[in-house]
DNA sequence: TACATTGTCAACCTAATGGTTGAATATTGA
DNA sequence: TCAATATTCAACCATTAGGTTGACAATGTA
């Protein structure tokens, strides 16, 4: 039920999940992360050379990343290893489809009684 | 190919329309604007009445998933009509899929490469 | 041991966000 | 014409976000 999705109103865990989801791939950088871990997983500095910012930006960045759940981290030593949470995007997406379908579904209506006026408008 | 998702650096238009998309869909009150509107077209007032804000706070959400893209504005009188346009998550619903299956194309070949190693392993 | 490398933490700055209230504008209806 | 309605604009405020720099802690290496 579309109204499951998000009531506005009394913020559940799912919604507060899609927030953080959401604003985490709001930054170009960040979405540029998550691309870069489809190679496979790769250390903090690794991650941060391609970007004209201190590696501290990026160290905070990568946070963002993992409180969102959309990467995980493994220490090894002094390495810390960043890897995508191949589930991570199926809330989003879920989101995303269920909307679009719902408003597909109205498309569609609005488009029958179109045709349906079309229909009247020639029998006169 | 990937790496035209997103550079990370020189921000080209496409990213940055992701930008504005991925962040206005980060609020859950712009998510629920969204979702009601896919009931039909509907005015600012009626918009703002589920939540316990102030019409002006929900009439710059309205402003924000307006300059995104996400919905459109038709004025009649005094009266705004919002109303979703059909598509405008395509982008957004694109980067998922592409960044999915991306990172699905790796897993794969990791899977490939454990059931590979087992299969030696059972040689000897 | 000494030194370089990896990464975070902490403090700071600026700009953006999300909300408020109060006023202004435009339109409708009596 | 006058009052009500619909909406935005403008100023303000508190919080968050994205970046910086400078320490710091832990680990690896000569």
């Amino acid at each position: 039920m579309i109204a499951n999705i998000g009531k506005g109103v009394s913020q559940n865990q799912r919604s507060a999940h899609l927030d953080a989801v959401f604003a985490a791939l709001a930054d170009p950088t960040r979405r540029a992360i998550i691309e870069s871990l489809g190679h496979g997983e790769a250390r903090v500095t690794e991650l941060a050379k391609p970007f004209a910012m201190s590696l501290n930006a990026v160290s905070k960045h990568i946070r963002v990343l993992e409180t969102s759940g959309l990467v995980r981290r493994r220490k090894s030593g002094r390495d810390h290893f960043l890897s995508i949470n191949p589930r991570s995007l199926d809330d989003v997406e879920t989101w995303i489809v269920v909307v679009r379908r719902f408003w597909n579904q109205r498309l569609d209506a609005m488009e029958r009684l179109v045709q349906q006026l079309e229909k009247e408008e020639r029998k006169r």
